[in-house]
DNA sequence: CTGTTCATGTAAGAAGTTACATGATTTG
DNA sequence: CAAATCATGTAACTTCTTACATGAACAG
């Protein structure tokens, strides 16, 4: 093997993972990925193509996955496949021991902590807008992830709708929760 | 007023007002805020020194805040006050009346999506670990962070309190969600 | 008198975003 | 046939992090 199929280490991130993991559920080209992210992991792991084709480059040049041309009619297009090496460092990471903290980044609840600085009625106006915001966001996943990701669960892959059902019931969680202290605002 | 007092316009991002609501809840030194955020809104926004320092410096040219001097012996402090157009941009955030959509990041949700590719055993030690991170969390909000917002509260401010409490119960509710996941994964 | 905390700041780099650029195909 | 979608990629920029650099004060 000459220097052409030289393979370049790379440190393998989540975005890395995601890929990998996207591939593993049948989505193949670059612009797939994309899209497929859109509708379920948007809520945990939003993406974007100028990430994802960067990202497929690497894992192709680092031989964790082969890339292929799939041209469709006149257009062209690269499909790609995890390799037995891409398939286990997917399988060793989801094994890893320590999991990161936890440390989500919310302006609304940044908000929320400020909230001393207002009214009571401007206090109780953010704490309605981000109650909507938690039932917005928990109709979305019942209504449009969920029953894509039910589809898949007959024998294929059934955690994508365990997430969606995970989230929906967490926002619906914290929308009760808004509730009662927007009540208790009231008196 | 020469240029020497010419007001530079900047564009607030989240980030900035973290450093205005800390001066508002009487936080007042650089260093003091990055340690205030490390025992408080690390949970939901982090941040680090190298961001502090220059965005209070941004803030103070464009006049939301004003430096003054304030040594600690031979040790030389600068101490940071809210102007008067600095507290109208906090409220004016506070009240703006669209909330960015929820988006959260985290790497243990990405896995568990990802979950399919493993064995049941390994199913199931994945879900235990997001479990006892979420205990975790729950339990240093509980014992670390919830009684520092409560000695706040009493004349002061009482939302660092309420954001301790829904971020515990929130993730007592995600704990317990992913104990029933575990023990369903037995069957 | 040593290690930790207080205190401020810069430099370099990582990670991701929006906008730009291009062109084929499909749908209404 | 026009607009939307499929498809790939780059450039410029934003935001944030870790590491570096420096030094005074305090605690055991």
């Amino acid at each position: 093997m000459g220097p052409a199929n030289s393979i370049e280490p790379m440190k393998l991130r989540p975005s890395s993972f995601l890929i990998l993991g996207m591939l593993r559920l049948g989505v193949s080209s670059g612009y797939a990925i994309k899209k497929a992210t859109d509708i379920t992991t948007r809520f945990f792991w939003p993406t974007s193509l100028a990430a994802v084709y960067p990202e497929l480059a690497k894992l192709d040049r680092s031989g964790l996955v082969k890339r292929r041309d799939d041209p469709h009619g006149g257009r062209s297009r690269s499909a790609y496949e995890m390799t037995r090496q891409g398939r286990a460092a997917l399988v060793k990471w989801l094994r890893s021991p320590h999991e990161v903290p936890l440390q989500f980044r919310d302006e609304g609840v940044l908000k929320l902590y400020f909230a001393d600085a207002l009214s009571q009625r401007d206090q109780q106006a953010l704490v309605r807008r981000l109650r909507s915001r938690a039932r917005d966001t928990e109709a979305q996943l019942r209504a449009e992830i969920l029953p894509l990701a039910e589809a898949l669960a007959g024998d294929g892959p059934q955690y994508p709708a365990i997430v969606a059902r995970l989230g929906a019931d967490t926002y619906a969680f914290v929308q009760e929760w808004l509730a009662r202290l927007e009540k208790e605002l009231d008196t």
